[in-house]
DNA sequence: CCCCACTCTTGAACATGTTCAAATCTTATG
DNA sequence: CATAAGATTTGAACATGTTCAAGAGTGGGG
């Protein structure tokens, strides 16, 4: 048997394992959107992408990894849907606005069961924490806007701040989203709220840093910041 | 049946039930401590506890409120131990400096399955939430810590920015927990070394405020704060 | 065409958190 | 004391994530 798989390379060897993977992939995440991630069980995926309980454990080592492969898609989904704003936007406040505001966008089907999410992502020794190493590609690929959204701005910093800034706005990201994982109201209104008001502060203050006074201390920030990293 | 309880009060009524709670519990974490809390099975507390699987249930909804409860046993340490310090150094940086500290040593022994603890506690649905309504108690608790901190201390502060700032120091203390649950180093000597370095940086940050240019910036960082509380 | 090695699939069995109806114990009251 | 009402306790049953030994399918080499 031969099929065409996604990336177009032809694999006779793999190719009905990679059908089956997808298909088990594709339900699970049609069913964590249904009925959320707790009333999803790995009965009920196997049973409706009509395979076994132990297949969809072939290739998912658990139901926490399903998750893992739902974040990826999220993070590509949110890269690609990035790529305009960066494109257009010049001033860094609409840039950053923008960014954030696109993430809320992208996650939104899966607001309601984020929260499970982000509890398996809490514990330091799930793959899915934003910490872990299993998680640096995709931050990786995270950090890598926030450079891209300073550099392609209009911002004049110092050159240690500046190479430190796109984690700091990574962090901010993290912040937005706990945030959003605990807002209730209607159509996420309050994170959004947040975001347009958080933006244009973090801007007052990097214009801050130029101030003698300030310049100091935001040295030793970055000093500090750098000392705790892994 | 008469059974003085803890708080010396005479009660036959709910004595033999107190008694058999207070059982659960401390076997519960005794056994959380020994083997960690996922190895830790309900049904070998109960057995360990000399009582059935049901009876833990009747006392504790879950096996997350058996944590819930050493969560709150491990406020009122931390209040507790917490006292010399406050009542000693009148300086800033010293008070909070000590307060942090105490905090590790207090948790010290529950750092095996903090990361347990605090996946459990990062599901915003979950009571045990840092920023739930059923943890409002012990976190008001811990907030009034900070807010004696200040107040005890040598701070020059704006009005506003003095109503804030316990709250803003208590995010500080989840950021080092965060950092501390992540901490596999020996002793957790980075997360000391964390606290510091960061609590005299916080320090010349506040008396940053002062500076005309910084100090709008800072009431509107309050401003947006305020905002976002629910 | 046959067979070996490998991939893939199955479903029963297991572990553990949780529920619940029934049994037992305790206390207040006549 | 006898009894009803309520508190406490029990253990079997249930739901669901996970494991695993065995079977089925597949493809290349002889």
């Amino acid at each position: 048997m031969e099929v065409i798989t996604l990336t177009g390379v032809t694999d006779s060897a793999t190719a009905k394992g990679e059908q089956t993977r997808e298909l088990i992939l594709s339900t699970a995440l049609r069913l964590f959107r249904e009925q959320g991630y707790g009333k999803t069980t790995m009965r009920a995926i196997a049973n409706e992408a009509g395979v076994s309980v132990g297949n969809a454990y072939y290739y998912y080592g658990s139901k926490d990894h399903l998750m893992q492969a739902y974040y990826d898609l999220l993070q590509d989904q949110h890269r690609e849907a990035v790529e305009p704003i960066l494109a257009t936007e010049k001033a860094f406040v609409p840039r950053m606005t923008g960014v954030l505001r696109t993430w809320l966008d992208v996650s939104a089907p899966y607001h309601e069961f984020a929260g499970t999410f982000f509890k398996t992502a809490a514990d330091p020794r799930s793959p899915l924490s934003p910490f872990s190493e299993e998680s640096r590609p995709a931050r990786d690929a995270s950090v890598e806007i926030f450079r891209r959204v300073i550099d392609g701005s209009d911002l004049k910093l110092a050159a240690d701040l500046k190479t430190e800034l796109p984690e700091l706005l990574w962090l901010l990201q993290m912040g937005v989203v706990l945030f959003w994982v605990h807002d209730q109201s209607e159509d996420v209104r309050r994170s959004r709220a947040l975001i347009d008001r958080a933006v244009p502060l973090v801007d007052r203050l990097l214009r801050l840093t130029r101030i003698p006074g300030v310049r100091g201390v935001t040295t030793d920030i970055v000093t500090l910041i750098n000392s705790i990293k892994p």
